[in-house]
DNA sequence: CGATTAAAAGCTAACTGTTAGCTTTTGGTA
DNA sequence: TACCAAAAGCTAACAGTTAGCTTTTAATCG
C-alpha cells in the first residue's frame, strides 16, 4: 500500500493508447463495421481481453477522449462566478464543444460516426448520461431556485442543443438559436412565473 | 397479385403474438437478462430465425405495442384543427402517453424496463427516432413559421418531457411543468421575437 | 539480493444476439 | 391438379463480450 513509482501506470497508459490509436486508424482505413475486435487486438499486438479491460465496448474505442464533456458541463455549473447567470455559461460550454467537433482536424472521425447507426446511438446515450450528471449539478446548486424536474428538463435541452447544432448547416448559429429558446424555458421555470 | 383471403395473415399475426406473449411472460417470470432468444423460441415453439423475422431485436420484443407513439405525435401535428395551437395539442398527446405507461396494469413491465440498462437505452433511442419524425411533421407545416432548427429542438424537448415525466414523483404534474417551459421556448423561437 | 504480492496481460473457450444460406411447409391462385 | 410465393424451419456461422485460469512483471519487503 505504497505509492507506485510510475512505470506500471505508464505502461498501462501506453497500452491503452496503442489500442485506441490502432483502433481509430483501422476504423478510418476500412470503416467501422469492417473492423472486428479481433482485428484490432491482433494489429495492436494485445489479447482481445486486454482490449476489453481498457474499453467497455467497441464503440467506446471511438469516444475515448470525450470523457471531459461531462466534466466540462458540470464545471460550467459549479465553477462559475457568484451571480454569473447559468444559461450563458452553459451556452459557452456547448459552443466550445460544437466548435471542437466541427474542426477540420477531426472531420473524418465525425463523418465515420455519422455514417454508423451504432455509433450515433452510442453517442446519444452517452450524452444522456451527461445530461443526468448536469441535472444533478444543477439540482445541487441551491441558488438556482428551480425544481428538480425543471433542472432535469433544462439539462436535456442543453444536450439537445449540442445534437441539433451538430446536424445543422451552421452549427454555431444553431447553438445560439436553440439557446435563445432554452433561456426562455429557464425563465418560465422560475417560481415567480409558474402560475 | 390478388387479394389474400386472410388465413395467411391471421396465422402470421398469431405467430407474432405468440412470440411476443411468450417473451413478455418469460421476461416477467425470470427477468429480462435471464432469458435468451433461444429460450423464447423454444417456449413459443418456433425457430430462432422466426423470432427475428418478426422482431428486429430482443429489446423490440418488449416494446411491440408502442409503435403508435410515433403516429400519435405526428397525428397531433397534422390532424389538428386550423388555428388550433400546436403546443397544447402535443401536451395532450404526451399527457395521454404518460398516463398510459403509468397505469397499474402495465406497472410490472415498466419496472422491468427501468431495471435494465439495455432496455432503457433502447427506449431512449426509440424516442429519438420519434422526435425526428415529429420534427419532420412540424417542418412540413408551413403555418408554424419556425426554422427547421427550432422545430428539431422543440421536437426533442417534447420527447424529453415524456422521459423526464416518467421518472418524476408526479408524472402528470411534471408534464405540465415541462410544457410550460416548452411553451416559452416555442414563443422565443418565433421570428418576431428572435433578435 | 531473492522472495513475495498484486496488477496487468494473455489464452482458451464459451455465451448471446444476430444473420446468411438453404430447405420445407402451407395458404392462395390459375 | 399444379404451381407460386410467403412463412417458417434448420444448420452453421459471425461478432461482441465475458468467465476462468495461467503467465508475466512492476513494485515492495525481509
Amino acid at each position: 500500500m505504497t505509492e507506485p513509482s510510475g512505470r506500471r501506470e505508464r505502461k498501462k497508459a501506453a497500452t491503452r493508447q496503442k489500442i485506441a490509436d490502432t483502433a481509430l486508424r483501422l476504423f478510418l482505413e476500412r470503416g467501422y463495421d469492417e473492423v472486428g475486435i479481433r482485428d484490432i487486438a491482433a494489429e495492436a499486438d494485445v489479447a482481445v481481453t486486454t482490449v476489453f479491460s481498457h474499453f467497455a465496448s467497441k464503440e467506446a474505442l471511438v469516444f475515448e477522449q470525450d470523457s471531459n464533456f461531462e466534466e466540462n458541463l458540470r464545471g460550467a455549473v459549479e465553477g462559475r462566478e457568484p451571480e454569473e447567470p447559468l444559461i450563458p455559461a452553459l451556452r459557452g460550454e456547448i459552443q466550445a464543444l460544437v466548435r471542437h467537433c466541427t474542426a477540420d482536424s477531426v472531420a473524418p472521425v465525425w463523418r465515420m460516426i455519422d455514417g454508423s447507426p451504432a455509433l450515433r446511438e452510442y453517442e446519444e446515450s452517452m450524452r444522456l448520461r451527461h445530461a443526468e450528471s448536469l441535472a444533478a449539478a444543477m439540482a445541487a446548486d441551491t441558488g438556482l431556485g428551480r425544481t428538480p424536474t425543471a433542472c432535469r428538463a433544462i439539462a436535456r435541452f442543453v444536450v439537445d442543443a449540442y445534437s441539433v447544432a451538430r446536424e445543422a448547416a451552421d452549427p454555431e448559429a444553431a447553438v445560439d438559436e436553440v439557446f435563445r429558446m432554452i433561456e426562455a424555458a429557464w425563465a418560465a421555470a422560475s417560481p415567480a412565473v409558474s402560475r
